[in-house]
DNA sequence: GCCAACGTTGGC
DNA sequence: GCCAACGTTGGC
């Protein structure tokens, strides 16, 4: 299969992209993903390689915050078993895990492309993360779409 | 903190 | 299988 590409959301009180690239590797795990279509993206399609538009949400400045790839495949997110996580999920049963993560590795902080901005671009308008109502956590994202993010609107 | 939009749960 | 109630997301 040919590079997918995808927008992925985190809060960046809890792993920015600054974060990201901080860590080993540049490299995280893909935790807290309660949402099946979401679970279904990292399972079914996703793949080692594919291109991550890495977006800060629910902070003051909301937008793409840089550049990162899919790492790994999947496997069983651990925080779905910890009583004390956020995350847990007291009906997910180690023999059968419901939650799944991926590793992100990070590669580019970029200039802050913030919402409003987005917005503004009637070629992004069908983007889902535009949607209204969207609230998915990760989303496809067209070759279109990442050609003129990646390209014009991160060099701008 | 508010609230629109959406997903999940559970009674029937 | 329907759908009301509830919980969550996430921008503002």
């Amino acid at each position: 299969m040919t590079t997918q590409y995808w927008l992925m959301k985190s809060e960046p009180n809890e792993c920015s992209i600054d974060d990201a690239l901080a860590a080993p590797k540049h490299t995280v795990p893909w935790t807290g993903v309660r949402n099946y279509q979401a679970r279904n993206f990292m399972r079914d399609a996703m793949q080692v390689g594919d291109g991550v538009l890495f977006y800060h949400s629910s902070c003051p400045e909301p937008g793409i915050a840089g550049l990162a790839q899919v790492a790994s495949t999947t496997r069983p997110d651990p925080t779905q078993f910890d009583p004390k996580s956020p995350y847990f999920d007291p009906a997910s049963k180690p023999d059968a895990p419901r939650w799944l993560l991926l590793d992100v590795k990070a590669t580019r902080k970029k200039r802050l492309i913030g919402l409003p901005e987005l917005r503004a671009i009637p070629a992004l308008a069908d983007m889902i993360l535009l949607k209204r109502g969207n609230r998915l956590s990760i989303t496809p994202v067209s070759a279109e779409h990442w050609k003129l993010i990646t390209g014009e609107l991160m060099s701008r």
